[in-house]
DNA sequence: CTCTTTGCACCTAGGTGCAAACAT
DNA sequence: ATGTTTGCACCTAGGTGCAAAGAG
C-alpha cells in the first residue's frame, strides 16, 4: 500500500458487514493497522518476492481510525456495509492530521474494532483501542499488506490502475495507449499478488462478514 | 435563495458562534426553515420590489436538518463555528434525500436549535423541532429570504457570482468579459437586497453569536 | 544504489449561473 | 406572460500514478 507524508487512501478499501448486534444498543466502529512481525522487507525484482532485509523500525505512535458513522445503534450498522474508504496512511511520525502512521517496507495487518458504547470512555484516535467485555477485534489474514512509497511491481500498479475510478487516465485507454507496450495485463491475478493484500471485498463480488455477539 | 429538484446550497450558509453550553453536556445542533407570513410573492421588475401576489400555496412536510457534527459536546460546538453550508433546499415535495422542502416565491425564516440530548428522543429529520425546556430556538431576522427558481435581479446575481468560489467561471474575469457590459456592479449591497437576504456573515467579517445557557 | 519527495496531468465528484426548452 | 426544468461550460476540491529530482 502506498504511504505518503501527507496521507494516501487504501485501496480496495476495507469493507465489512456486520451482524450479530444488539439493535438498540450504540457502537463505534473502529480500525487500526498492527505489524505482522518484527522485520523489514525489500522487493527482489528478478525473483518477485519480499525479502527479509534486517529488523522493524521503532514503532511509531498508534493511530485509530474511528468510522466518521460513529456513534450508531446494532440497527444502523448491521444494515449497511461498512467501508473505510476514507482512511488515510501516512509515514510521517509527527502526522497531526490524524492519519495512521506506518513504516514503509514493513508488512501490516489491519484490524476492526466493534466498540460497545458503554465500554468506550478510553476511546480516542491517538490510544491503542482498549481490550475487555465490551469490544471485539477482527482480523481477516487476506488483507495483510506491504507498505511502500513507490510500487515495486507491475502487476500491483495493473491492479490499482484498473481498479480505483481516481486512476483512470492511466489506463490503457486513455494517454499511455502507446507507451504501455511494455506491461502485459494479467487479468487472474489474484491474493497471490506480490506486494501484499487483497481486501476483503476487491471487486464487490461478496463481502466479508463479521458474525458475533456481544 | 435558488431551489431546484435535486436540491440546491445555500449561499452564503448560514454560520453561528455557540457560547454559554454546559461543555459536558451532549447536544445537537439543527435547522429548520419556517415561513414569514401566508402570502406568496412576485418580483415587479420597475420597481425593484417583491410584491404579495396572493396567498401562500399549502403547507410542504417539515424537515429539519440535523447538523453533521451532532452528536457532541458542549465544548466541541463551542470551539468552533458551525457552519449550515451542506444543507439544501429543494422545491420537491416528494423529496427523499432529506433535503428542506419549501415553496418558491415564498419568504422564509431560518431557526436555529441548539437540542440538549436528553431532550432529542423526538429528534428527527422528517418531524418538527420539539419545543420545552432543554431546546432553545434562536431567528435571525436579517437572515430572512425569498426562495426563486431563477434569479429575479442583477444584484443578487452579482452577489452570489462575486461571493460563491464555484461560481468563478462567471466573474468578469471569466469568459463572459465582453457580454457582461451592461451590468452594473454595486458593492456597497447590504442586507436591503430585493430578494431577501443576508446572511449573519457574508463577507467573514464577523459571525452571529448564541449567547445562552440551558 | 535504494528509497522518498515533489510537481503534475488526469481523473472523480459535485457546486455554480446561464440559455434554451418546457409548462401552465 | 410568467415561472420551472434541463443540459452544460466552468469552476472547486481532492484522489491517482508518473517522472524527475532529492536524500542517504
Amino acid at each position: 500500500m502506498i504511504i505518503t507524508k501527507a496521507g494516501r487512501r487504501m485501496f480496495p478499501a476495507m469493507r465489512v458487514k456486520i451482524t450479530g448486534l444488539d439493535p438498540h444498543q450504540q457502537y463505534y466502529i473502529a480500525m487500526d493497522i498492527v505489524p505482522v512481525d518484527n522485520k523489514r522487507y525489500r522487493y527482489v525484482y528478478h525473483s518477485s518476492k519480499w525479502m527479509v532485509a534486517g529488523n522493524a523500525d521503532s514503532p511509531v505512535p498508534p493511530r485509530v481510525y474511528i468510522h466518521p458513522d460513529s456513534l450508531a445503534s446494532g440497527d444502523t450498522w448491521m444494515r449497511q456495509v461498512v467501508s473505510f474508504d476514507k482512511l488515510k496512511l501516512t509515514n510521517n511520525e509527527l502526522d497531526d492530521q490524524g492519519h495512521i502512521i506506518l513504516h514503509s517496507m514493513h508488512k501490516y495487518q489491519p484490524r476492526v474494532h466493534v466498540i460497545r458504547k458503554d465500554f468506550s470512555s478510553d476511546l480516542s484516535p491517538t490510544k491503542p483501542v482498549p481490550v475487555g467485555d465490551g469490544v471485539k477485534t477482527f482480523n481477516f489474514p487476506e488483507t495483510v499488506f506491504t507498505t511502500v512509497t513507490a510500487y515495486q511491481n507491475q502487476q500491483i500498479t495493473r491492479l490499482k490502475i484498473d481498479r480505483n475510478p481516481f486512476a483512470k487516465g492511466f489506463r490503457d485507454s486513455g494517454r499511455n495507449r502507446a507507451k504501455m507496450n511494455h506491461s502485459i495485463y494479467m487479468p487472474s491475478l489474484s491474493t497471490s499478488t506480490l506486494e501484499g493484500w487483497i481486501n476483503v471485498d476487491p471487486l464487490g463480488a461478496g463481502t466479508g462478514a463479521l458474525v458475533f455477539s456481544l
